[in-house]
DNA sequence: CAGTGGTCTAGACCACTAT
DNA sequence: TAGTGGTCTAGACCACTGA
């Protein structure tokens, strides 16, 4: 009854509660940044509960970023980061669904070609190899967004499926139809004006700026097996980051 | 003699020979994804150590995103998540030395100026609040790379050093001359066209693709305290993204 | 049911920090 | 020297899984 901090009888584990409650102190600014935490003997002396419990917790704290650990000296309240950006591109049709809208992808074209030279040099293979080529557009609620050109090399020549094609996972396709597993993956963002190939599949005009992603797959011996690239529409897609403490606040203004 | 794998006499730690070792077998091969490790008691018995200490470096192992844990069940070898994009953007200033060229930040202009409309409701404050606003241009080895300009909210009214004005992080402005502390961070990154006067100052043709981020900083009430945007040039600059277990071998490739 | 990972304890020794 | 966080131990009980 005395401490509402720490309930041991709770389904909530220990060291979550007391993660969860230096996180509020910190968030609500009771604790400044720099500041002190009481050291570990002492929180685990206050609470009655065992210091490898509250580790545990100044661990997650850690994780989150939130406080930091000096050897011989104590735990001490982090400032917020807010200046080095991440910017995230997750799965294109779930952040369309998460918009509620309704995303679609159709395959243009797909066929075995054998490589030219600068495909060859690409994917780092023989000229002449069998690869699998494909264009497929990306619509959400029946309007063109992005549009992808992919290749990978064909192996196993096993048949190949539409749904596959469709499959937003590079990665996905590249396993099922070559002989490698992919273990690794370059991306390389970038921005172009529209080409009239690309302005006509998207629907926009010719020239207009646009996100230029490529995609590199690799197998774990840093072979390449797959290349892909992604035109998304500038004046539709945007990548927004968030940093700091009290991001779900900002994500609502 | 028997295990090489853990020396309990070495000043490494023996959680982490257990997950380089783990993370050796995983990175070769030899364990596949959906492999199952060894039970955590398995491993605590083959080395003679604790299972808390096992369990150290498992929880290494997650961190990286390596395994995966499963109650009742076991741990087992994660499959490289290669679809969702992180894009970093650092510090400008700092990647320009890595690639061992000179960064340099000009000031073109700052002044006290008192809110329009518009940039009130950028800001979230009233017309007429007295504001900071200035512009730089970031270089490197001569050859102008970004434009920025900002705005943040002026109420300390404390003298201004250029050195604070050319410091590229906006927070770290913001803290100097704003009631507020910054709490939190948004940036957005889009696709543009460099604008006449942007294309005189980053000595481009004017209509070149460019990479167009703002960032808007927030404090503790998730009030706007500072307010900024940052060309870069489209054809000198790009994100990259890597993922999965050999990232060190393919950026070398 | 036996086996797994998840949590927790009450100690211990260490290297590092500051005085 | 006293105090801090870092590592480690040898147990314990729990909830969950699969046969």
């Amino acid at each position: 009854m005395k401490d509402e901090i720490v309930d041991k009888n709770s389904i909530i584990p220990i060291y979550y509660q007391l993660f969860k409650y230096f996180e509020k102190q910190i968030r609500s600014g009771r604790l400044q940044p720099g500041d002190a935490l009481p050291t570990e003997m002492e929180i685990a002396a206050r609470y009655d509960i065992s210091r490898m419990t509250v580790r545990r917790a100044i661990s997650e704290l850690t994780s989150a970023g939130m406080v930091y650990t000096q050897k011989g000296k104590g735990t001490f309240v982090a400032r917020p980061r807010l200046d080095s950006v991440v910017f995230n591109l997750n799965n294109f049709f779930d952040e369309i669904k998460q918009k509620g809208m309704n995303p679609h992808a159709e395959l243009l074209e797909a066929r075995i070609i054998k490589a030219d030279e600068k495909l060859a040099e690409r994917l780092g293979i023989d000229v002449n190899t069998r690869c699998l080529y494909f264009r497929i557009v990306i619509t959400a609620d029946g309007e063109p967004l992005a549009y992808e050109t992919k290749y990978t090399i064909y192996s196993k020549q096993t048949p190949i499926l539409e749904s596959q094609l469709i499959d937003p996972l590079l990665s996905r396709l590249a396993a099922a139809h070559s002989d490698s597993i992919p273990s690794s993956s370059k991306k390389v963002l970038m921005v172009s004006k529209a080409t009239e190939d690309e302005a006509e599949v998207l629907g926009v005009t010719s020239g207009l700026p646009v996100f230029f992603m490529s995609q590199t797959i690799y197998d774990a011996d840093s072979k390449i097996i797959a290349w892909g690239k992604t035109i998304y529409r500038g004046d539709r897609y945007k990548l927004i980051s968030y940093e700091g403490w009290n991001v779900e606040d900002i994500k609502n203004s």
